[in-house]
DNA sequence: GTAAATACTGTCACTACTGACAGTACCACA
DNA sequence: TGTGGTACTGTCAGTAGTGACAGTATTTAC
């Protein structure tokens, strides 16, 4: 059978595949590629921290350990690259950077090489998600096979995404009361508790009540964070 | 030269281009792919009403007029698919649904086929995007054609997408540079002005004078309101 | 009918933020 | 040799935010 009659038949079962399937073809996806690792990461963005809500991974347990004891997710630009951005994150592009030098030493501590690529997936909700895969060919041949590849690596983790879905249910949206959403949109319009309680004629007291309940339930410390959150859930009118 | 490397030069170019130079590779995506009519599509989820961004598009222009017209995004299942799901969408997949039929038929006698796709894009901030096009092979040879070319037609899309970014933008640059952009991630993170001087190193003071500067760039007064303006920029890597 | 949720208010003590007055050092560019 | 941008630091005075102790009134749900 050739390769491109192996894609063709891994690409046909994920896009009928749903959950715990999707392991074995994880598996598949690695061996159709000859990667070394290869990571697929599904993040919810609505609590306080990043919280992981789904992972396929095959990188060593030591080194995810790792790297998830020490936050290494809000120093690593390629991360930080692959969650902000739109394309594919090439990890040779970064091969000057100091953050990710570092994190490039302690990878190959583990085997990880610094050719491969950080691919991030379309997500609905607040949410993110990311494929990323250690190919580790020699740099040389990094940019051909990586131009080869990418397209069906990008369609591949797309259908894996999707059929992942189930698998990441978020938290449940901290609903906040429609008065805890008006002080929190006039926070974010850098107004001060005394200027919102003149705003919604009500006193400076309650204000700061409101914004308390609304921080409790965002599970944030501060106003900053929690506008911050009510940003990217979108419950702030824009 | 063969169509692999005609592919490749495109990929490469579109990987580099920004704004107005993103038309020309529009029309060449086109040519390579032998498409009828393509569509990109970038819209604003901002007040409440779907408001288009951005858009190029090689579809009949009386089609689109009275797509528009009609608000007929309302009733086309598969736009509805592109922007509430994560992978490319078939045409064909929506030959028995009798809304899509009816655009079809509309479609049709402006001499647009039903063998075609539309694949969502990935967006940062509240807005949604894709790329459709017909490419208008006979149904018999749909299947094949698709699962050919949709890993190449989605890379294109991406790029094409990433390159027509700033043409998209619902608000101005702010351009902070990397230390300011660094302490408002902290902040947003909620994190005092202590504690990021611990993280990062640097006296109180001068996280302090950081944020001044990010407030001023952003013409904001409070820093809730800077991370307001930041996340909705897309600004905090998150 | 009671429990829970919402909308509101008061005061005290403390911490965090903000603006305005400063300043030094380094680097790129003309 | 200067000019402008970035990275950094100090101090003071005032304003804003935060937590912990309270409390009342009204509506909603079992």
């Amino acid at each position: 059978m050739s390769q491109r009659q192996i894609y063709f038949d891994l690409l046909g079962e994920l896009e009928k595949a749903t959950g715990k399937e999707t392991e074995s073809l994880f598996g598949r996806i690695q061996e159709y590629f000859g990667i070394r690792h290869q990571s697929y990461m599904n993040i919810s963005l609505s609590s306080g921290r990043q919280n992981a809500l789904d992972m396929l991974n095959t990188f060593p347990e030591d080194l995810v350990q790792h790297y998830i004891d020490n936050d290494l997710h809000l120093v690593d630009p390629i991360a930080q690259a692959a969650l902000t951005g739109i394309t594919p994150v090439d990890w040779q592009a970064y091969i000057n950077n100091k953050n990710a030098q570092k994190l490039f030493a302690i990878a190959s501590t583990f085997g990880v090489s610094a050719t491969g690529m950080t691919i991030p997936l379309l997500c609905r909700g607040n949410q993110a998600a990311y494929f990323a895969i250690d190919v580790g060919v020699a740099v040389s041949e990094w940019p051909q096979y990586r131009r080869a590849h990418i397209g069906e690596m990008q369609v591949l983790a797309t259908y894996l995404h999707a059929a992942r879905q189930e698998m990441a249910q978020d938290l449940p949206d901290a609903d906040l009361t429609a008065r805890e959403a008006e002080v929190l949109k006039w926070t974010a319009a850098g107004k001060s508790y005394w200027e919102i309680s003149m705003i919604l004629g009500i006193s400076e007291r309650t204000v700061r009540f409101f914004m308390t309940n609304a921080r409790k339930k965002l599970g944030v410390v501060t106003n900053s964070q929690a506008v911050a959150q009510a940003v990217l859930r979108g419950m702030i009118p824009l």
